[in-house]
DNA sequence: TCACGGCGATTACAGATGTAAACCTTGCGC
DNA sequence: GCGCAAGGTTTACATCTGTAATCGCCGTGA
């Protein structure tokens, strides 16, 4: 395949779904937490029970995306993945997907469809002119 | 909502998978193809059977993202959501999910992890500049 | 006219996903 | 010592997805 990605989920070979993702962003925010307190993160706002954060956890155990570190009776989960590799990954996807793998033609077409803002110009600009430096 | 747009699939609700999106990029390339023809396009590159993108058609057509004009006894099928629109969704959505909205954020990310080549950076300048104009 | 081939519609079916209840084990408080 | 609460594990189950096979209709060539 074309991507020579090692780093990222690419590695466990199992994709991390929407539901999960939701669960990885919480720990990523914070590592070892336990299942309770990944639901107090997440639960209200996906409207989700304590046995659906139990699930997810478990699967995503299971798919090498996140620790198990045992703490007394429970356990601490942390995630095995970075976060930018997985948001390098799914860029990466949507890239190759829709724009024949041209990220250029992406940010073309934020541009072109207004998504991208004065602001967000500017921001891209400051970035271009680091890159270059 | 932040996202205004009344033009794409946010219209039909249901979402185009990936299958699907296959076959509507045939139908963006032409449209009005009949369900062979469809096949020709796509069956030998994802290993396909004719009745698969039979399938993935009907499929869209109940959605409405695919509109089925009868000829004869059969169909011509054509998009009936703009790539575009599809494309600018998709992008939308990755950008919301994983880079809080800002697109920016996802510029920078390319960058960074050397998504972009120099000549990205070249044709990204050069559509600042066209912007700005 | 009658079987056959082309085509949409219906049905199938396994695996992934979202969402959760039920169950089981074990330390803790009474 | 014993039942309860907390936490993981197992089981459940409806949908959605991918991928087809099968059914039924009909126009066409023999």
């Amino acid at each position: 395949m074309t991507t020579s990605e090692d780093s990222n989920e690419a590695r466990t070979g199992e994709r991390i779904t929407d539901a999960e993702h939701a669960v990885m962003e919480v720990l990523w925010d914070r590592p070892r937490q336990t299942a309770a307190e990944v639901c107090e993160d997440v639960c209200a706002a996906r409207g989700w029970s304590l046995a659906t954060v139990k699930t997810l956890l478990s699967r995503l155990v299971q798919k090498g995306a996140v620790a198990a570190e045992p703490d007394g009776r429970r356990f601490l989960y942390s995630p095995l993945i970075a976060r930018e590799d997985y948001v390098g990954g799914e860029s990466r996807r949507l890239v190759d997907r829709l724009f024949g793998g041209s990220a250029a033609s992406l940010v073309a077409h934020l541009a072109e469809s207004e998504a991208l803002t004065a602001n967000d110009l500017d921001e891209i600009e400051a970035l271009l002119k680091e890159l270059r430096a």
